[in-house]
DNA sequence: CGCCGTACGGTTTTT
DNA sequence: CCGTACGGCG
């Protein structure tokens, strides 16, 4: 038995008043590395070892499964195997658990497939066309934004017919109500249904929202920031008979409004429990003082926030660095040496070092220099494994398995590998389905039983499509009943070798790539076999139902490897935004400079600045004793190669706390080992003559380039020691901006 | 009618 | 640079 003495032992004052606190509402305001998953794992110890709650009666919500699957482990340290009764999970887990087990009282169908973004957008298609939405004006990726926005403040479509204003929200109007009546006919739900279906459930049907309501005696939300407001919504409910209900969160590391989170949900929590209790965690354990106060002054330059003060008993540390690379193969080089550098000389694992960017695109230069130094990396999202074709494909089928109405999983798949049904086909069929109002899937079994019927082509239900086509697409419909049979009677591995075999997938993939890539899908294949076999030990149905969700709710931040693994040894390569909640010794941020951190599209917009600026702070606040801060000179992007001025987030630092690294020892060093493509770029960039420091074109001027041709000088100014020329060019080239060190500009 | 080639456009972050 | 859209061919 565990004492309370116990559970608040090493902890400071504040944090034991936020594990102590326990009836009423609680608001926990806690900078980073101030210990806050420490803390909600002790709270939930003395609830259930102090206090004597049933751990199932505690909800806890956290951002990531990764981070559950962590609290769940740091509980079972003080309760043991209790731990393992805990309602524990996202948003996202926790309501597709509930909608399953609640399916036939709400009239759901309980074999329903989650869509991710590819299947919603593949959906969004459709219901643009049959909305007909002119989608060379309105593009499917705006209205679906715009939908999904509607659906996070758990707004209707009738709602947002009503309240819609312009044309444009008659258009989302439109196509959301046929949206939504897809998702219905697909036996499908999105990301957003996930949290609207049980708000909905809670609210509709009496009986069960007092069944969670008396079952809940307390609610527990981390990352509090950056819940939506359906979220919120949906917490406040749980909590509704007993209102004890804790979130935690730091206002300054909301870094995703653009998923639709809301920071208004923290004063409007204020608003909603005017009882709450705050409880401000400040102490930092994580990093040195240098680098605390570094990210503080990044973050001090928000407008739109409420000061805190952030302090570490840990000494000043290491001062920050600083370096500005050629380019960002340059870039990568440094980060690799430097990794190899204090793995020599400090000793350190390769588990302690992280490198971070903003974008999924930079993780590459890094991944080429990082194995040609031969450094061990984990590359955290990217084109995740979920994603890949192959995978997607056998997934299908699986899906189709489960619910033959997922028209989305039918249309990537009915053709894959290839039966000779094209667009036509399809949407005659799909024409001929609606026609008749049934879903695609009991069209195809229609026209299976006339043809087995023999009506053919002649009388008054006559198939839609040619003779060749149908004999096919009744041998599709055939082979996902007989699959359908599989999955009934044998576990999950039999049933993806089933779809294997039945499509001939393998024969199909090496028929379509050359060896090297068909092995490596098929290696893929092999991995997803793996995954799969581990739901072997559950009933057949079952197996099927968890693993399709599961696959569906895995996230980037799940893959993670673990840091607290000894022999984990390898650096992490992650975006900063998959960064949040994590921590490393050694932390490199590259590409920090403006149009990329801050992120160009959020140039125009405050409020996006100050989150470019908060995602900035949670990336420096990862750091727990050396932080790097990169920016490369030149950095090549979609083709051709940009030269990008520091972030501005750097200026705000305090110089005392920097430490500036020259480039020239390692552009020596590269010029000496690197790639003959490195050493030509070098040898340039020493040979271009020195740049005068008056300008040297003036507007007006007439300008020749070797490759866009004439052209007139539009303007030119001083950028640090170079000269930035604009020049407008003849024809098609149009405005080029031209630094004038590299353009080999020739005045006419 | 389906498949394969070329042109073009868009381009952050992810549960 | 990568994925999609469209046009010609089999």
């Amino acid at each position: 038995m565990v004492t309370a003495e116990h559970i608040l032992e090493d902890l400071n004052a504040p944090q034991r008043e936020a594990v102590t606190t326990i009836a009423g509402p609680l608001l926990i305001l806690a900078g980073p590395g101030s210990g806050k998953t420490r803390v909600i794992a002790h709270r939930i110890a003395y609830l259930v070892d102090v206090i004597g709650v049933a751990p199932w009666r505690i909800l806890s919500v956290t951002f990531t499964n990764k981070a559950a699957r962590e609290m769940r482990s740091r509980v079972s340290a003080h309760l043991g195997e209790a731990a393992g009764d805990l309602m524990l999970g996202t948003f996202h887990s926790i309501c597709a658990r509930l909608l399953r087990t609640e399916a036939d009282r709400i009239g759901l169908n309980r074999q329903f497939n989650i869509y991710d973004d590819a299947d919603q957008m593949s959906l969004m298609k459709r219901a643009c066309e049959y909305a007909n939405v002119d989608t060379k004006r309105f593009k499917e990726r705006a209205i679906l934004g715009a939908i999904s926005h509607a659906k996070s403040e758990l707004v209707s479509p009738e709602t947002y017919a009503r309240q819609a204003r312009d044309y444009f929200g008659e258009v989302v109007a439109r196509a959301y109500d046929t949206y939504q009546q897809l998702l219905v006919e697909n036996g499908a739900l999105d990301f957003d249904d996930l949290i609207v279906r049980v708000v909905e459930m809670l609210q509709n049907h009496e009986g069960l929202r007092e069944k969670y309501q008396e079952r809940f005696l307390h609610v527990l939300v981390d990352e509090f920031q950056d819940t939506n407001i359906a979220q919120y919504q949906l917490a406040r409910l749980f909590a509704g008979k007993h209102p004890n209900i804790c979130v935690v969160g730091d206002p300054d590391q909301s870094i995703y409004s653009w998923r639709s989170a809301d920071i208004r949900n923290i004063l409007n929590f204020e608003r909603d429990f005017p009882d709450a209790k705050t409880v401000l965690l400040e102490q930092n354990y994580r990093s040195t003082q240098n680098i605390l106060d570094a990210a503080h002054a990044v973050i001090a330059g928000n407008k739109q926030r409420k000061e805190k003060s952030l302090w570490t008993s840990a000494g000043g540390g290491e001062p920050i660095v600083a370096y500005e690379a050629y380019d960002e193969a340059e870039e990568a080089d440094f980060v690799a040496n430097e990794i190899a550098t204090l793995v020599e000389e400090e000793r350190r694992p390769y588990g302690e070092f992280a490198v971070m960017y903003r974008t999924n695109a930079h993780s590459r230069a890094l991944e080429e220099a990082l194995i040609r130094t031969r450094v061990p990396y984990a590359l955290v999202g990217g084109t995740r494994f979920y994603e890949r074709r192959e995978v997607k494909d056998v997934l299908a089928y699986m899906r189709l398995v489960q619910n033959p109405h997922d028209a989305v999983s039918f249309t990537r798949i009915v053709n894959v590998p290839g039966r000779g049904i094209g667009t036509k086909t399809l949407s005659e069929l799909d024409r001929w389905a609606r026609e008749r109002e049934v879903p695609p899937y009991t069209a195809l079994q229609l026209i299976a039983e006339q043809e087995n019927a023999g009506a053919g082509r002649s009388g008054a239900g006559a198939r839609p499509i040619g003779a060749k086509q149908t004999r096919t697409l009744i041998e599709f419909q055939e082979m996902i009943a007989e699959l359908q049979n599989v999955a009934e009677k044998n576990n999950l591995s039999t049933l993806l070798d089933g779809v294997l075999e039945r499509t001939g997938y393998r024969k199909y993939l090496y028929a379509e790539f050359d060896e090297a890539e068909a092995d490596e899908r098929w290696e893929n294949i092999g991995e997803l076999r793996n995954v799969a076999s581990e739901y072997d030990g559950l009933s057949a149905g079952h197996g099927l139902v968890s693993f399709l969700e599961d696959v569906a709710l895995i996230s980037d931040a799940d893959t993670v490897p673990d840091t607290d693994d000894p022999h984990s040894g390898r650096v992490t390569l992650i975006t900063l935004h998959s960064a949040k909640g994590l921590e490393y010794p050694v932390v490199f941020m590259t590409a920090m400079e403006e149009g990329v951190l801050p992120h160009i599209r959020s140039f125009d917009d405050a409020m996006q600045m100050e989150e470019e600026r908060r995602l900035c702070y949670v990336g420096m606040t990862r750091a727990k004793q050396r932080l790097y801060l990169i920016r490369a000179f030149k950095r090549y992007g979609m083709g051709s190669s940009s030269h990008n001025p520091p972030s501005r987030f750097l200026k705000d630092i305090p110089q005392q706390l920097i430490a500036q690294r020259s480039a020239v020892r390692s552009q020596h060093e590269a010029v000496e080992r690197g790639p003959s493509r490195f050493r030509e770029e070098f040898a340039r960039r020493d040979e271009r003559p020195p740049v005068p420091e008056e300008l040297v074109y003036a507007g007006g001027e007439r300008v020749r380039h070797p490759r866009f041709g004439e052209g007139i000088v539009v303007s030119s100014q001083m950028v640090k020691d170079d000269q930035e020329v604009t020049v407008a060019f003849k024809g098609e080239v149009g405005i080029k901006k031209l630094m004038l060190s590299f353009a080999p500009l020739e005045k006419l």
